[in-house]
Formats: structure tokens, sequence, C-alpha cells
DNA sequence: CGGTTGCTTGAGATCCATCAATAGGAGTGG
DNA sequence: CCACTCCTATTGATGGATCTCAAGCAACCG
């Protein structure tokens, strides 16, 4: 049995991840790191196909994977990115009749976790259960962002957009390398997720790497100018660095609450 | 105090809405509907801004709201669409800083439910529990469904998939009159829902009503041929009837379920 | 090697945005 | 009741962003 924390290997990106969100024990870890074991391997391909039946929740541990559907007409949209670190449904509960397929980008590796299971830690640890709401509620403001960018943004703008996303990702799961990462996405896979052609995309990609901002060279990124790219993406890193409320009555007023704001009242 | 189920009023629409995923019992019932009561009204406009402080989860009881976020170059993208029984965030946390705002598109009557209530009533009750992972699971659909609109359908599409997923949505929860039903949407705020300017929505929506699709009048929609449009909007039902899983272990292979399916495995 | 996949480029067509102007209805104050 | 304003819907004309079709090229692979 392979230990996520042992020498040399990368610390569990599931764990990684949770870590942000809530205040982890030791504990709270081991019990995470259990989760993130019992891997399968894959190709690059579909995983799931649309109406495949499914018990457990996906986590992905190596790699990349998306969610996509396929129209009628033979167009495709992909919906989701999925990371490692990332689980591709929420922690709770299955549609045991999915109704979105789940392809892999790269080779990956992922491990099966029921969703009574994740429950049932959260009933163990506060924490833990603080963790795994903020990973979906972090999960929901990407996905909402991701149509801010279907709707709003130009062709370059949603891929510079991505580049940012992506980058702040996976930096919180330890992947970046300075500042470059893995990029392993196709340009046609790019069109699918942002609503556009693959000769757009191209053209596009181009443009972002004429002005310097990003290069991009077999399958890896690299931002040359962070601040430039955020702006011209109006990429707001505060949307992934945002606290989580479970339990209403738990605190008084935190530190940091300014006392102007609206609420309903 | 006001009952939801007394004479003439109409029942509750969290209640009803939540009866779709699980099999409620009158105990049920009566604990969702506690959460249905306390009720704020609110006029036409923003509801919370973006940034606001927030403790609890609004619940739409009469009316409908929308989730949009604003850009630095004036930009408006509405994300989520919720009409009466809908919950507006996840109903097991809350982000206290609210980064995207809330707007009521018609008069709305709200309930503020802390989300520790709705997690204890998910102890409680397994059917509670399935119900509100249920509903979850269900806004996701929408969600991604709507990023699909986005990213592939046309102008024309996305206005006819968007009739035929209110009109879904509102059959829910008895909101239907036959053919029927409210649409207060203003052609700028449709603008706003699917990446376009208002001018094009109207052209659009001109187009709809030229093929007899859809009338348009007075804030209500009506739509004259269901099958049609939702052929051309390619709009698929399942979607909004699929079934949960919270309990992996729980059940054995239900009754409808197709050896054939392909699992990860 | 031939076949496949992914990237690149060019030219013309289409969808949709922008700008500008008009018109109807709803509310408001005189 | 009228004048006024604001908001929403509508129409026309023009331009731009992006698509489609078509082709070529490089890398990889059995």
């Amino acid at each position: 049995m392979q230990n996520a924390a042992d020498g040399g290997h990368p610390v569990d990106p599931f764990v990684r991840k949770l870590a942000h969100g809530a205040t982890l024990s030791e504990a709270d870890r081991a019990v995470l790191a259990r989760f993130a074991e019992p891997a399968r391997r894959r190709e690059r391909g579909d995983i799931l196909q649309e109406g495949a039946n499914l018990q457990s929740v996906v986590l992905v541990l190596e790699g990349w994977v998306y969610r996509y559907r396929q129209l009628e007409n033979g167009m495709r949209q992909i919906t989701t990115l999925y990371m490692p670190g990332d689980l591709c449904e929420p922690f709770g509960a299955v549609s045991p009749r999915m109704n979105h397929a789940l392809a892999a980008a790269t080779p990956v590796t992922l491990a099966l976790v029921p969703p009574q299971a994740l429950r049932e830690a959260t009933l163990a640890s506060p924490q833990i259960e603080k963790a795994l709401w903020w990973d979906l509620l972090l999960s929901d403001t990407i996905t909402r962002e991701h149509a801010v960018s279907l709707g709003r943004r130009s062709a370059t703008e949603r891929l510079a957009y991505c580049f940012c996303e992506v980058r702040e990702r996976l930096e919180m799961v330890g992947l970046t390398q300075g500042e470059s990462f893995a990029f392993p996405l196709t340009q046609a896979e790019l069109a699918d997720m942002f609503g556009l052609s693959t000769v757009h995309v191209n053209r596009s990609l181009q443009e972002l790497r004429r002005t310097g901002l990003v290069s991009l060279q077999g399958r890896r990124a690299t931002i040359h100018d962070l601040a430039t790219i955020r702006e011209m993406a109006m990429f707001d890193v505060s949307l992934f660095h945002s606290d989580v409320v479970t339990r209403s009555a738990a605190g008084s007023t935190p530190p940091g609450r300014r006392p102007d704001t609206r609420e309903v009242s």
C-alpha cells in the first residue's frame, strides 16, 4: 500500500487542496489521504460515457480530466476542467446515470470515493466538513466564472482567463514550477471549452504569444507578466481564496469583517 | 403565523420541489416547510451587492431572482436564475463574502435559512438528505447546461432552450397554467443571461414568434409546440428528472438499471 | 512508409455587436 | 389632465468578431 506522504512522492493533492479550506489536524489529513488511495489508471480518452452507471465520486490524483456534453448536432461543450485534487462531483451525492461524459485529457490516476464515506468523514470532523463544503463552493465559483467567460469575454480574454485560472488552481496543489506549469490541453479541446472554433483558438493564442504575456510550448505554459494578463483577463484572484461558513451560529463577527457591508435584513 | 399548506394558499414551493428528489414523509415536509416561513419581501432590483456579508442561504418563495457578476469593463453576466422553491446557494454552506451579486427580477418573497439548520435536518431524515442533495445536483446540471447554451447554441436556440428550461422548472413547482407560464425577464436581462446584445435578443425573439413556437405578451410566455421547440433547442428533458445516490452501499441494483452500462472499474 | 493527430494559414461568409433613432407605457409632479 | 421622464421594446444601417471551408505541414506511430 502506497502512502501518499512518504519520501519523494508528492503530497496527496486532495489533502493539499482541502487544507486551503479549513485548518486540518493530522488525523483529518490521514482520513482524507485514505480516500485518495485506491487508484485507477486511464489513458487519454473517454472515462465515462453519457448514461454510464456510477456509484462513486471520481477524485483526480494525477493528470487532467474534463466533463463534456455532446449535442445532437455534433457540437461539443466542455463544461468543467478537473485537475489533481479535484472531485468530479459534489462530495455528498452522485447521479447514478451520468448526464455528462467524463474524459481524460492526459493519462490519469483516479480514486473512486463512495459519497457516503465522505459524508461520514464530515460527521467525524467539523474541519473536514468545512473543507469539503469550501471545495464545493470553490468549484461552483469556478463554474460560474466559466459562464462569465463564455458570455462576456472575447476569445483572447477567455484564453487569458484560462491561463490565470489554471495557474491559480495548480499553485494551490503545488504543481507550478516558478512561472510555468503543465498545460496539456489541445487547441481543439480549448475550442470546445470556450465555444470557439479551433482556427480561432489558434489565432487568439498567437495573439497572446505575440504580446509576450504567455508562451506555450510542449504542453507547458509560462506566464511572463502575471499582473498584466490578469488585468486583461479581468481575473479576480479573491474568488479563489474566499472563506466559507458552515455553522452560522458558530462564530462571533470575524476580525476582518467590515461593519458597513450590506446584508439581507 | 402562516401555514403554507392552508386553504387557498399555494403549497410551499420548496417542499413541492424537493418532493421530486425523494419520498418525503409528512414529518419531513413539516420540517422543510418550517424553513420556508420567515419571509422577507424585496422590490425589483439588487438584493445583495457583490462583497455583501451573508450568513444564511437565501430561499426563493415567490418571484424570480438571479445571480450576476459585473465585470470591470461594464459588461454583466447573469449566471443563474432562481425561481420559487430554489435555494440560491448549496444547502450546506455559504460564502460569507458574496462573490456574485443577487438581484430580484420581480418583487420577491424570500426566506433566510441557516446552513447549519439544513444540515441538521439532513441528519434527522435520510429522505431530506437525499432530497437536498438531489436539489444540489439538479442546480449543477442546470448551470452546466447554461454553459452549453453559451458555448454551443445559437442566439435563437439559447432563447428556445430557456423557454423549455423555465417551463420545466415551473411545472415542477406547479406554477404553469396549461401551456403558459410567467416569464417576467426583460430583454436586457435575457441579453445579460445569454451573452448577447439586447438588439439581437429582440430579433431572435421575433424569429421564435414568427415560427409560431412561442408567444410572449405581458410578462407571460406560451409554448405552442413543445415537441418542436424542444427539438430545435436540443433540450433533454431527462436531465431534469434524474435520480440521485447518497448512500452507495444502500441499494441493490435498482430495477431500471441496464446491465450493459459502462462503469469505471 | 502511409495514416493519424495536432497546428497553422488564407479567403470568404455569417452571426452578432454597436450606434442611432423612434415609439409606447408607466409613473410623477404640476 | 397634461408635460415630463424613464424604461422597455423595436427598427435600420454598418462594422467587427468569429466561423467555415480548404489546404499544407510537422510530429508521431505502427
